[in-house]
DNA sequence: CTGTCGTTTATTTTT
DNA sequence: TAAACGACAG
């Protein structure tokens, strides 16, 4: 077995490194698998990226045309890493012809195809969130409505939510006047994207699955086209994209997805994972393959995360077991409050950098963002370098977002938005000027000679220093914008690309010599040699806001899982004030178990005896 | 344009 | 309880 415990993978890497062949057992049952639907229930750490990966050399050397395949995932990251795994593998006869990506990027492909169905042209805009509720706040204010009644974050939210569910809008019946001026609100909507030559993100799914429902030859165009179809993550698909992968797997019924349900936390955002625990009840001939060996982590970590996550009724039954060896204990710590745990996080990293450490191998993972605050504060006192992970997304950046539309007008001459932001932006008539030159310009200038010719038509870099103190930051991120642009072959390319990424995507390499700090959700995926999850009290996680529901509960409780098992070596959980009802599901005979006193007077009646709850 | 005051809102966020 | 946002006056 060449996948060994406590393997030299970087940080933020995935898996140990494998070599090619050395597949386990079960493993080799989902590569080799002949033909027709199969599920393949992939518990944490146990080679999920490398089978995947393996599942399409395997296809691939059986002769298929990589025209012919279709591997979705959820992530640019994700895509690109089993891009990279596929290429090393040498099996890939022709580059270009194979689609690894995201379910949004396969959707903007495909309507560039169909664009004229929706009204559009290919040159189409991608509208993204904060686009989206620029348009509702402007439709709200022409509607003449009462804005306190009307919420337009959470109009754009219905309406996410109905595309995302496949809510048919002619079986929509609103009955009180509320839910009239919403539907209102969302025909116009849709007239403005059409207007404006756009599809939000949403649109990329749900107009496919419309499409292919309406227009016979366009289904059968891709039924035909795709005879293999891979989905990685399969538990947080939502409604749209099971139905669009529903209709192109019908034909050849290749359908290969792999996931783990205990994994699943995206259900706020749609992911309904009942599509991983329904799969062998929707797909007649479907087989199912177990993926149960973990070789992430100690024995001990895996047996306690087993048993937090055996609690859970909405499951698939699974027993993850390793070889690895049985570790030391979970470190369990109370403190008297956030404070103090931050400081006792900070002071057990000391403690082990003076053991010598490396600090790339520790995270610290927290529920909420706001709880980065504490620890941070801790870090910094103790001169821990640490990174952050998460938040803002780089083309969200106001700078990002400056140059991203005068190229998206460029593109898009009916991209109001963009032009819009563009007039507001600068004064003295520079905007509105750029907003005429801009389409002349368009089509003769490369995309580095756009940004180029905006930023000196502006007087971009005097705008930045003016109006911001790190307008040198800025600046260097723009720097990095252009670096990046430089690597597209076309500007419809790249806005693309932009639209579609996430918030760790297209960011300046991260520091190796750091701690990393990030939210539970952001940690899907990764592995650390320590990893310290602190805050785990009842009204974290659990949040407050999910005790109402046994739903939320068990998605809480899954999320908690995610965290125990992104260790793969040491397992440190803390708390202040009430601990987290998960803590009393961890068997104490795995726990090491310790109380901080007296951080400030004021707690020294602190006297909780243990962290099981009655 | 800029600053201030009142109001609102407060989990997670793969695209 | 703070902090972020938006409206509006100066």
């Amino acid at each position: 077995m060449t996948q060994k415990f406590n393997s030299q993978s970087p940080a933020t890497g995935t898996s140990p490194h494998y070599v090619a062949g050395s597949l386990s057992e079960a493993q080799e049952k989902a590569v080799k698998h002949k033909g027709g639907p199969i599920l393949v229930a992939a518990g944490a750490g146990s080679g999920k990226t490398f089978t995947l990966t393996n599942r399409l050399a395997h296809i691939l050397k059986n002769g298929a045309d990589p025209s012919q395949i279709i591997a979705i995932t959820f992530t640019n990251k994700a895509a690109d890493e089993m891009l990279n795994r596929i290429k090393k593998m040498n099996v890939v006869p022709r580059e270009g012809s194979l689609f690894i990506g995201t379910f949004h990027s396969l959707g903007a492909r495909i309507l560039k195809e169909e664009a004229a169905f929706w009204g559009r042209t290919a040159g189409f805009t991608i509208f993204d969130d904060e686009d989206s509720l620029s348009l509702i706040k402007g439709i709200i204010k022409a509607m003449n409505v009462a804005k306190d009644k009307y919420n337009a974050a959470g109009i754009v939210h219905a309406i996410s939510k109905m595309k995302n569910e496949l809510v048919e809008r002619a079986g929509i019946d609103p009955k009180t006047p509320y839910e009239q001026t919403v539907m209102m609100m969302y025909d116009r909507y849709e007239e403005a994207l059409k207007k404006n030559n756009a599809f939000d993100f949403d649109d990329l799914i749900e107009k496919v699955v419309r499409l292919c429902q309406s227009s016979a030859p366009a289904l059968n165009k891709y039924q035909t086209r795709w005879q293999h179809i891979l989905i990685d993550e399969f538990q947080d698909v939502n409604t749209s994209q099971y139905a669009m992968v529903k209709l192109f797997a019908e034909k050849h019924q290749n359908l290969f997805v792999i996931g783990d349900d205990a994994q699943s936390i995206y259900s706020f955002r749609g992911s309904d994972f009942r599509n991983f625990l329904n799969f062998e009840d929707d797909w007649d001939n479907a087989t199912t393959v177990k993926l149960e060996e973990n070789y992430r982590s100690t024995k001990n970590i895996i047996h306690a995360s087993n048993e937090v996550i055996k609690n859970n009724i909405q499951q698939k039954p699974k027993n993850l077991w390793t070889n690895n060896p049985q570790g030391s204990p979970i470190f369990v710590t109370a403190y008297p409050d956030g404070e103090g745990e931050a400081d006792g996080v900070a002071d057990r990293i000391m403690a082990l950098v003076r053991k010598g450490e490396q600090l790339e191998h520790i995270v610290i993972l927290y529920r909420t963002n706001a709880q980065s605050r504490a620890i941070e504060q801790a870090l910094l006192q103790s001169q821990i370098p640490y990174e952050i992970f998460g938040g803002l997304k780089f083309y969200e950046r106001k700078e990002i977002k400056d140059i991203i539309s005068a190229i998206r007008l460029a593109v898009n001459p009916n991209d109001e938005l963009s032009r819009e932001r563009l007039v507001k932006n600068f004064n003295k008539g520079i905007g509105a000027a750029l907003v005429e030159k801009l389409p002349e310009l368009a089509p003769s200038l490369s995309l580095v000679e756009m940004i180029n010719f905006f930023i000196a038509h502006t007087g971009y870099n005097d705008f930045l220093q003016k109006k911001f103190k790190n307008a040198q930051d800025r600046m260097d991120n723009i720097r990095e914008l252009v670096n990046f642009a430089a690597s597209f072959k076309d500007a419809k390319s790249f806005l693309e690309r932009v639209a579609l990424m996430a918030s760790t995507d297209g960011r300046p390499k991260m520091q190796s010599r750091s701690v990393k700090l990030m939210t539970m959700h952001m940690a899907k995926g990764l592995e650390f040699k320590h990893a310290f999850l602190v805050g785990i009290n009842e009204t974290l996680i659990p949040h407050e806001r999910s005790l109402g529901r046994t739903e939320d509960i068990e998605e809480e409780r899954r999320l908690m899982y995610v965290g125990m098992t992104r260790a793969k070596e040491h397992l440190y959980i803390s708390f202040f004030a009430l601990p987290s009802r998960f803590l009393s599901e961890i068997p104490p005979e795995l726990v090491e178990f310790k109380k901080v006193f007296n951080r400030r007077e004021r707690y020294s009646e602190w006297n909780e005896e243990s962290i099981y709850l009655d």
